[in-house]
DNA sequence: AGTGAGGCCTGAAAGC
DNA sequence: TGCTTTCAGGCCTCAC
């Protein structure tokens, strides 16, 4: 499920119940995940306090006021959960427990490609899972001249290129082809035959598809404490992604249209499309 | 250097 | 119904 607004999502849920939380007993039930949890976790974060929750990427950090911050990511199908308390029976996948006085999270993930580890906080930005990563979407950096200069010499299509997190973080498989779709451009265009222009449009509609969801995923956030304890994510409401064989909203209008969005794969990742609106 | 395939895992859905 | 196969929204490593 995560994508960029899911963990921004999550990252505003957090820091309105945990800054200022004293962290006080931290369970690790499983450490294998994408990178191992090490085996010092529990003893490195217990006893601390939680100063701020922040986001880069697809990552969430827990920064700690003992020097030290928390990295999580959740792959493909990890959860946060926010409960009250550590519940007296634990969900399937509930890996990893941290209790402070008055609220428990819980760090669920079934395919276990997501992690949980620590890091000096003082050495983030030079870790390997940060080093190589592109600006984020919302700042200056990201501009139509910026994406241009960074594809304008590749081969590549353009919708495996917006996958890549050295270019452009945050945007997974299933906004890459929406966003396209808003900007009119055909998926399997090869990026050397990108235009400034159409670079321009891509940031913009990148900008778009991700303030909507952040939006629409805020807006959950009322109930973010589900009896189940898990977080309410934002269903999109897609425009092509998933609607293989179904026309697309523009062409719908269109009553002699008899053409129909694609399913194709790219790079190994299925990716949505039609190619009469995309160009 | 840049690119695509394979692999990590489990579970839901589709296929038989 | 029940077993088997396919597929999944991320990302890293490894060949070519």
């Amino acid at each position: 499920m995560p994508e960029l607004p899911e963990v921004e999502t999550i990252k505003t849920a957090l820091n309105k119940s945990l800054i200022n939380k004293k962290i006080k007993n931290v369970n690790v039930l499983q450490d294998k995940f994408r990178i191992k949890t090490q085996s010092d976790f529990a003893k490195r974060i217990e006893n601390s306090q939680i100063t701020k929750i922040k986001r880069r990427a697809k990552y969430l950090i827990i920064v700690l006021d003992n020097g030290y911050s928390i990295i999580n990511h959740l792959g493909m199908s990890g959860q946060i959960k926010i409960l009250k308390e550590k519940p007296s029976i634990l969900d399937k996948h509930d890996h990893i427990i941290i209790e402070c006085n008055d609220i428990c999270i819980i760090y669920n993930d079934a395919r276990r490609f997501g992690l949980m580890i620590y890091e000096k906080t003082n050495l983030l930005n030079e870790h390997k899972l940060f080093k190589h990563l592109g600006p984020e979407p919302f700042c200056d950096e990201y501009n139509g001249q910026y994406l241009f200069n960074k594809i304008k010499n590749k081969k590549s299509p353009i919708k495996p290129a917006l996958l890549d997190q050295s270019i452009i973080v945050g945007i997974g498989n299933i906004y890459a082809s929406e966003l396209l779709y808003d900007a009119k451009i055909s998926p399997i265009r090869p990026c050397n035959m990108i235009t400034l222009d159409e670079c321009n449009k891509i940031v913009i509609e990148s900008r778009h598809v991700l303030e909507r969801a952040i939006k629409a995923g805020g807006s959950t956030l009322k109930d973010y404490k589900k009896p189940d304890g898990s977080l309410g994510y934002f269903q999109n409401a897609h425009k092509v992604y998933g609607k293989e064989n179904q026309l697309c909203p523009i062409c719908k209008s269109n009553i002699n249209q008899k053409h129909c969005i694609k399913k194709i794969i790219q790079a190994g990742r299925s990716s949505f499309y039609c190619s009469i609106t995309q160009k």
